[in-house]
DNA sequence: GAAAATTCATTCGTATGCAAATGATATCAA
DNA sequence: TTGATATCATTTGCATACGAATGAATTTTC
């Protein structure tokens, strides 16, 4: 195949070859700015709370009380990570800890007062920093987006 | 308007109040989500380099000797987080560094041999693993998701 | 019912990720 | 040319994120 056939090759039939693996459009890596982009537009608006710990209140305020393992599987944290998320919250009055009655291993965990407050007044923001991260997109593409989206994570 | 009334209104137009924020809903949950999992299959085809460092050594691959800081931006790092990667890369001798000879603030970076290797021959496996983390997707579906994945970040 | 396997939580070590402060050097502007 | 700005890099402090190891409590299994 010659230099100018390639020119009129259509681009999807391209056969990469490790002379041209572009970072800047793999998944991974567009997937990694796209995050970063969410947690600016995040902090922007919330600045007193970050997104995990964020995420830890609106489970709570879903489920009530739960154990530290329990809300780390439902918001998608390990069990190392969960504990530093809820121990800032704890040091700020907006959970508050006891121990399960019965099985002895579990740390229940559930929002304070302060806490409930807390949340209430934050979804409304919530909901704009939504609408952000998603306002490039049409009504449709976030239709298309979110269900593609759903089925990678 | 009754509770009957709902059965028969279409979801689409559901007034969303502070009743009803599903956080498993929401794009920047997902999003946190969907890049969990890409690290994960990221790191189960690698487990010797972390996304980021292998950012850094492809795009190095990419455009040569770069500064430190012109090297973050490509990257998309800011220069704390690009100096840790750096380090680490050059502790492992994948890298080395360099004083520019006019503008004395700059720190040049580069591959060296050993670095230029093992990007070489990590690239294969960095298609497959784009390939693993778009594998829920039909080539259609990926084509319209980096399109709109794109826009978001 | 005792041993084995599982689950819950904690701790340690390592690696991003970013804001803010600092110091060194370069560039711009009056 | 010098004084103000801007850029490059480093450091510190804080917050995820996860693997691996550990200990306590529970459940399963034989």
């Amino acid at each position: 195949m010659s230099a100018e056939d390639n020119l009129l090759k259509p681009v999807e039939a391209e056969e990469p070859d490790d002379q041209d693996y572009l970072l800047q459009e793999q998944v991974g890596f567009i997937l990694r700015k796209a995050h970063q982009r969410h947690v600016s537009i995040f902090a922007a608006r919330i600045g007193d709370l970050t997104p995990p710990q964020f995420a830890a209140l609106a489970k709570l305020r879903d489920v009530g009380e739960t154990s530290q393992n329990q809300l780390g599987t439902l918001i998608a944290m390990d069990a190392a990570t969960v504990k530093g998320v809820i121990d800032r919250l704890k040091a700020r009055g907006l959970v508050e800890l006891s121990k399960h009655e019965v099985d002895k291993r579990r740390l229940l965990v559930n929002l304070t007062a302060a806490g409930r407050d807390a949340i209430e007044r934050l979804i409304p923001l919530a909901r704009e920093i939504t609408q952000e991260t998603l306002a490039p997109l049409s009504a449709k593409e976030i239709a298309t987006f979110m269900k593609l989206l759903a089925k990678l994570a």
